[in-house]
Parts: structure tokens; C-alpha cells; sequence
DNA sequence: TCCGGCATCCAAACCGCTTTGGATTTAACT
DNA sequence: AGTTAAATCCAAAGCGGTTTGGATGCCGGA
């Protein structure tokens, strides 16, 4: 009678008759086939220097075993890990935001059609410089992206000194040259959409921006003042407001503004989600928005809150982050597989779209 | 003069006076202290067979050489992973959907607190299955979380036969008592939604529901139904939509029924995204929410579409998906840890929260 | 006939860690 | 003093792949 040892499946044995596959490795797929590993390994890897026909045989073999390679074990043994890291910090995810959702999203279509994993670890705040470094030394991964970089950025030097390729998703200012990224023209844009409403007569105009540490808010707000100094007017510190950009945010903010004395005629926002506040305020103020009061918002195009249809709800400033996270991923897995060409970073141009909730300044 | 051979260093040499640390491999540190990698690596891992002395002194050399174990040479020689796997299919993600990210995000708390990577891989709807065997057979991962249940689940069993552990967030009608599932109490807490709307005096309600062919969505039509039912009241078809829950599909419906002959009073909503747009088409139609037209909505607690305040809102039924992210991780890693102890499931029960969005119905 | 070259395939080293099965030393007990 | 037990430490065998450096056989050309 035949004797089974467990162990000899790895523990993993589960059932004399059912498909005891799953469990196969290299050697016992070589065995069975009266072929070195080296062969085999060759062959699945599709190396040249193996018959056709031996191929062939490995080829199906293996998938009557349903063999697969050991993750880890190619890993070390190639020294890649073919995953890449998100490192995102507690302060960032508490306002875990879908913006950052959509990215990554774009991003993994990307890595799994290269055979990568994406790994997140979400870290406290003052862990994310040790993050990075453990994805180094221990080599979690081949690569990170960097996300929303910041006015004064530090993380692109810890990167380059520990030599963990980056591609970062914004940009850093004053190291536009020296890294890759990935960004939308955010201050033109916001160039533009204020240069719509000042053509639609609006003079007034609020800006809710995003948190202003940011890069990008930063450079959003640059394109507002431009736009407006362009036609010598000044931006009015009273109608300006920077947050996080939920929806309360643009509601409470906009309802204050409507109530004061001087309020504004046009609202300029960073994000659909608090554009939408914005017209509820605007709404409860018994006020229309399009007409009464005009709303462009910088849409970024996530997939549950469309703005699309022949004439979308919103005017907006549209980029599709989703887009962006792919292509990051893609310069990323670039840098990754020839480290010495460098890979230009990529511009993306923001579409100016007009919808429901621009018009005329009032009583023009 | 000395000659530094580039690859003595592994490729990571960098500067011959910055710390050439984050290099070392446990031979190299075990041979700096004239020990074997057995005591140094035992000291490292916190083994009794070691004396204080030496692992005060391996613990110190350690961090003076930057030592950190490789990751894949670890889980190889211990066989676990230490990551867990999140496959999101494209039609999901497609719609990439907030409640998702703030339960991943849940999730990675825990995950990093014990040590444990998080693995994300979106893949094509008919490579799910694959994925799910990729990750048992290749050892991607320890376990995975089971996303969105649908009325007629089958993944459970796959990944029963391939002994691939998990848990699932939300319940597979019919396999209650078999897996391990964080829930909410999704009946019970429309049928609560809905008595207070038909205490208010509502009797035409509208649900607007989520996908009908998920489990959650049944269970809340479930409890709007049986709430009615109790009253002797039946459900009009003519006023349920179901549907990806985005602002448009809120805002439209709504909109469509407001205008139709027959307008429901009041609407009970699935996700604060379609209750903003339902808001919206309320006020598009010159009514006030919470006055001429009452609404409830199911409220995920997204970070970013606080739903707080002295009086909040929205009247909602609220539920952390975060919290639930959190401990369906931990049950997953207790499963983990001890494989024959079986883990009770968590239901978590919905709090019906009073806000602006709710009153009595008009003209009563 | 002999040799170089090509097409195939293999044995063994290696990746960096954990863990088994002792070996050695020291302390403690008869 | 002679054993025993406890405390430390180590050599070497995995884990499951990839890759280097040949070995072997077969062919055509000189």
C-alpha cells in the first residue's frame, strides 16, 4: 500500500482524489519530466536555448501540474521584487481621498498588465521617511510613486540617496529636471477658467483651493492671480479659502461669502466635491447657479461623480487622474527596467469644458 | 590605493564618505560580530537561546550597518508571505468606488501595525478567478478580503478548495455560518429608515438602492419592503432605482419622479453621493429637502464627505466601512495566525442619526 | 578523418534568510 | 569528582527559484 507523507505536499496536500495540483514546484515538475531545472526554467522563461518540442512538453506539463513559480523565491533569486510601493501617510489618509483612489487605480491597470504588484502601506506621519527605507533595504519593492508632493519637498533627496527609483505624481518645485513626474498644467488651467469667467463679466471671483501647502494648490492659485493681474485686478484675500476639499467646505464657505456684504459672483474651485457644496449653498440661497452665481471647478474626472452628458452640470477644468496613474506607472516601470536612460516626465494638458454652472455676471 | 570594486557593494555603493550602510545582508553583519547567522539571526528574532549580552551587542551593530532582513529571502525560508491580497475586478473598479478605498484604508491600519503588506491587484473580470490561484500557488499573499459579495457568490468556494484564507466584507447569502464576514446590518437598518420616514407620515417613498445583484442592496430593499410591509404598505415599483450609486443617478431619478404625476414625499437613498444629487434635483425643482421633500441616506462616514455637525445634514444611517476595514483585517490575520480556531464573524449595527434632511411629510 | 561550431541540456552555485540537530561551555547537583 | 542539565552558540540543510560555466552530441567543411 501506498504510503503518503503529508509533508511531501508541503502541507498542502489536500485530497487523494480531488486535484492535487497547487502544489507543484520546479524540481518536481523537472523530475517528472526527466529534465534539469535549469531546462525547465528556460523553457517556462522563454529562454532560446531550448528545442521547441521540449518546450512544448515543459509548456503543457506544467499546466497539467498547474505549476507556478514561487513569488518570492524568483524574487530573490532575480533580486527584483516586481512590486511597487504607495507609501501614504496617516495625515493624507485620514482625508482619504478618492482623488488619490482614482490614481491608484490607473496605476494598478498599468502594473498588472506588467506582471507587477502594487503594494500600499499607509504609515503614521512621522514613519514615512523609515517606509521608504524599509522598502529599500529589504527590498519590497522595485519602486515608489510619490504622492502630492508639497511646497517644500524634501522626500525626492531620501529617495535618490537611498537610490529607490521614483516617479512622483505633481511636481516639486525646483526639481522639476531632476525627477520624473507626472502633473497637469495646473496653474494654465486655472489661467483659463479665470480667464472665462472674467470674459462672462465676473469681477468677483472666489477661489476655494485646495490645501495651499500643496503644490498643485499652489500653482492653481498662481494662474488665478495671474489671469486676474492680467487685467490689472487683484485677488481679494476675503473670498479666498484653502482646505481640504470636501463638500461642507465648499458649502459653508460659500454660504458665508453669499451673505456678506461683497459677495462674489463666481466661485473657482479646486474639486468637484466642494463645487457640489458650493451649488448646495447657492441653492439654499434661493440663488441659481449659472445664472445667478457662476461655478467653474477643476474636475478630475473620477468615475462616481461623472460630469459628462452633453452639457455637464459643471464648467470645469477636466484631467483625468486615473489617465495620470497610468502613465505614472508606466514611467515608472521605464525607469525601473533601464535606470540609465532617463524618461521624460509628462505634462498633461487640462480641457477647459463649459457646462451648466457658468453664464453672464449678473445684470451685465 | 584602494580599489573599490563596484559590486562588492552590491551595486549600492555610493559614496565613500556618506554612510554606505543599507547594504548589508545578514552574512556580512554576522561576520562584522564573529558570530553565526543562526545567534545573530535568533537575537534579531527575539529567541531565548541567546544571551542578553549578545544581542544587546548583535541589536547594536545592526542599526550601526543599517541591517534590515531582505524581505523575499525571509518569506521564502518561512514559507509566510506576511501580506494580504485585495483583488478588485475591472467592472468594480471601473467604478472605483470611495467605500472601497476608505475600507482599504481601514484595512491598511492594521496591516502595518502588525507587520503585514498590502497587495492590490485590479485585474480583467474573467482573470479573477486566475487571480485569486495566483495568489495561492505563487504565495502572493496569506489571505485575501472578499469585496462585495454578489446575491449569488462563488468565490468563497474557490477559495475554500485552493485553502487560500479569507474574509469576507459583507455576507454570502447562504454561507453565513460557514465563512468569516464583517458586516453591517443592512436590513435592519433600511427597516428603521424607513419606519421613521412612515412615522414623519411619508407614505409614497422612493428607494434609491444600490446594485440589486449585490447582497447589500437586497438586504436594504429587504428592510425598506418588510418596514412597509409591517404597515400593510407595498412597494411601488415605479419609485426604486438601482443602480451604481454616482451624484447623477441621484439627481436624475429624483428629478424624474419629482416631475412625474405621482412624486414620492420622501427618499430613502443608498450612498451620500446619489442623497447629494438627489439634493440637488430637489432644489433644481424649487423645493426645500427636509421640508417639501424628505430624504435618508445610508451614510458610509467617507472622510471626505463629512456628514458631522451639531445637526448633520443628511438624517442618515451611519456605519464606519473604515472601522469595518479594520477589524475584518484582524480577523483575517487571526485566522492567519491560528488557522483551527474559527473567528466569529462581526456584524456591526447602523446608527440612525437625525438630520436636517427629514420632517413631516407636507400637509399633514 | 579530424575539428570547430551549433544546438541542447545539465550540475552546481547562488540569492539571503530560518531552522534543525548537534557541539561546547558553564553551572549545579549528588 | 562525576554527572547532569542548562545556557550558548554553530554548521549545514533547507526554502524554490535563476544563472553560470560547462558537457554532450551532431553537423558540415577542410
Amino acid at each position: 500500500m501506498l504510503h503518503f507523507n503529508n509533508s511531501l505536499f508541503g502541507g498542502r496536500f489536500q485530497s487523494v482524489l480531488g486535484i492535487m495540483s497547487k502544489g507543484v514546484n520546479l524540481r518536481e515538475l523537472s523530475n517528472r519530466l526527466n529534465l534539469s531545472q535549469t531546462t525547465v526554467s528556460r523553457a517556462l522563461n522563454g529562454y532560446p536555448e531550448v528545442s521547441a518540442e521540449t518546450r512544448k512538453r515543459v509548456a503543457e506539463m506544467a499546466d497539467e501540474l498547474g505549476y507556478a513559480p514561487n513569488s518570492q523565491a524568483r524574487r530573490l533569486a532575480t533580486g527584483r521584487s516586481m512590486a511597487i510601493g504607495h507609501v501614504i501617510p496617516r495625515s493624507i489618509h485620514e482625508m482619504m481621498n478618492p482623488i488619490f483612489l482614482e490614481f491608484i487605480a490607473g496605476a494598478g491597470e498599468t502594473y498588472s498588465k506588467h506582471g507587477y504588484d502594487m503594494i500600499i502601506s499607509v504609515v503614521e506621519d512621522d514613519h514615512e521617511e523609515d517606509a521608504y527605507r524599509q522598502i529599500a533595504t529589504r527590498k519590497k519593492a522595485d519602486g515608489v510613486i510619490v504622492h502630492g508632493p508639497a511646497a517644500d519637498e524634501h522626500r525626492h533627496r531620501l529617495l535618490k540617496e537611498i537610490n529607490l527609483p521614483f516617479v512622483v505624481h505633481g511636481r516639486i518645485p525646483g526639481a522639476e529636471s531632476e525627477t520624473t513626474w507626472v502633473d497637469m498644467n495646473n496653474r494654465r488651467a486655472f489661467e483659463r477658467a479665470t480667464n472665462l469667467l472674467l470674459d462672462l463679466g465676473h469681477q468677483r471671483i472666489s477661489l476655494l483651493n485646495g490645501l495651499e501647502h500643496m503644490d498643485f494648490a499652489r500653482r492653481r492659485r498662481k494662474g488665478f492671480e495671474d489671469a486676474l493681474a492680467a487685467r490689472g485686478l487683484a485677488a481679494d484675500n476675503a473670498i479666498m479659502r484653502s482646505s481640504d476639499m470636501t463638500e461642507p467646505f465648499g458649502c459653508d464657505n460659500a454660504m458665508e461669502m453669499l451673505k456678506s456684504d461683497n459677495p462674489p459672483t463666481a466661485f473657482l474651485v479646486s474639486s468637484m466635491i466642494s463645487a457640489i457644496g458650493v451649488a448646495r449653498a447657492i441653492g439654499q440661497c434661493g440663488l441659481e447657479t449659472g445664472k445667478d452665481v457662476s461655478i467653474i471647478t477643476h474636475d478630475d474626472a473620477l468615475s462616481f461623480l461623472p460630469n459628462s452628458g452633453e452639457v455637464p452640470i459643471f464648467t470645469c477644468t477636466r484631467s483625468s487622474v486615473r489617465y495620470a496613474g497610468q502613465r505614472a506607472a508606466e514611467l515608472l516601470l521605464d525607469i525601473i527596467a533601464s535606470p540609465q536612460r532617463e524618461p521624460s516626465s509628462l505634462h498633461l494638458d487640462a480641457e477647459l469644458i463649459i457646462g451648466q454652472s457658468t453664464g453672464p455676471v449678473p445684470g451685465r
